[in-house]
DNA sequence: CACGTTTGCGTTCATAGAGTTCACGGTCGT
DNA sequence: ACGACCGTGAACTCTATGAACGCAAACGTG
């Protein structure tokens, strides 16, 4: 028979306020071999209700990607109330919020990871990569032989991602860079985001324009005094780097 | 600056149905530097009582130990049932399920760790140190500069095996660069770190990576000199996380 | 409308420290 | 006593940074 429990892969729900973030997770998880994004909602009582539908008709959603600003309600309230259904979900965050305490507190709801928006592609690939790999490593077996086992499936989960930045550019750095132009709500020139960071002009200009190339900052010149323009860049809340060029001014 | 942070200690309710057992977790907890055994309890409905009665009077649970074998029901519901009633508690099941699927199911449920009865005092005196640090590290700021940060949280809290020293270290020469690190307050570099503890900066830097993996120190590059930046290591306890560095230019 | 002025961008290059590889010496087990 | 192994350090390669410099782009003036 050919019913949806049988089909192979982990199924995905996607669960986003924003539509299209919403579509690129989506994208994002199709495109990921041994996933099927099953379904995209926008709010927690449809999250809800198709979870439930879902588990209904045998086929239990495997993993959802789960926005924690939700129109109706807080993620993390839907996870809870999730567990509290019984549902055996594992729930990945993805969030802009920053906050510490959230963390925690994600964490005590039971996520699995915790994915700082706005991200790359490769750092949702890897999440979803090691995400099937614990599976891969508790579903063959039905007896653990020892807490060796047990732990190494723990750690898959939760082993943070390789990173792999471009050369000539550190991890530290990058968020450093990226931290002073995302306090900075009105923009900041290359220079003067290089004297926030503690870095020279150059260095931050090179990070700044990897902020652009990834699409997490955007670039406009500032005219108006003499001279060459300035220019001037900007934290990108969301927003994928989904084509979307072209627009002059 | 959250209060939860400035309490003595983690607070640990041991919820476990044999007597011997229960006496016997709740010793080890207390053995552990910074935990407090705040209660013990040997069934779920006194559990969720407990845990009621501790968050009513503002001091609630931080951990709980949780075996899931439970004479009034399984562990792993009332963990469901304590997520539903918006407790956030952090909880590491201990049980003897060899069961994977029951690992899986604990994971969904959200807990942080899971540990295979019978187990060694070392080995929950491992969990509960990397518990401990990662409350640490989620404890004192209020902002992640980055993914990393969030990422090194998860992977204190879920990665195995710190007892034996990776191949290559030797205790006491780990001694001996973090004691050389904890008394330079202003932090040091690799070479500094060496040439203060008498061994070549190779050999430093090897045990200084190995702090920072653990979660013991912290290194920030230094920036303003021409050239590549300088890795400075800090010992964890000081450091604000943001780059801030007056001598430039 | 053209040309000079002005300002900051973007590139090239030297540099200094990071990170890696490999060979040595000591120690432990057999 | 011999061999294997483990921790250390030296040499080397690579990488991330800032200074110098030329150039591009807009404004101001004739």
């Amino acid at each position: 028979m050919t019913d949806l429990a049988a089909l192979p892969g982990i199924s995905v729900l996607v669960v986003e306020d924003d539509p299209v973030a919403a579509a690129a997770h989506t994208l994002y998880v199709e495109r990921e071999p041994g996933f099927r994004a099953v379904g995209t909602v926008h709010s927690c009582a449809d999250a809800l209700r198709f979870l439930e539908r879902a588990r209904a008709a045998g086929t239990p959603v495997d993993l959802t990607l789960l926005d924690l600003y939700l129109p109706d309600g807080h993620g993390l309230q839907l996870c809870r109330s999730l567990r509290a259904a019984g549902h055996t979900t594992d729930v990945i965050a993805v969030t802009s919020a920053r906050d510490l305490a959230m963390v925690r507190q994600a964490v005590s709801a039971g996520v699995v990871q915790y994915l700082l928006k706005p991200f790359s592609a490769a750092a949702l690939h890897d999440r979803l990569e090691r995400y099937a790999r614990y599976r891969d490593s508790l579903g063959r077996t039905g007896e653990a032989t020892g807490q060796d086992e047990v732990d190494q499936a723990f750690a898959l989960l939760r082993t943070p991602e390789r990173s792999s930045l471009p050369k000539g550019l550190s991890a530290p750095t990058l968020d450093a860079v990226a931290s002073v132009l995302r306090e900075a709500a009105t923009g900041l020139s290359a220079a003067a985001a290089g004297a926030a960071a503690g870095v020279s002009r150059i260095t931050a200009r090179r990070y700044l324009e990897h902020l652009v190339d990834t699409g997490r900052a955007v670039r406009e010149p500032q005219y108006g005094s003499v001279g060459r323009p300035e220019l001037c860049y900007r934290w990108r809340g969301d927003a994928p780097p989904a084509g979307r060029r072209g627009v002059g001014a």
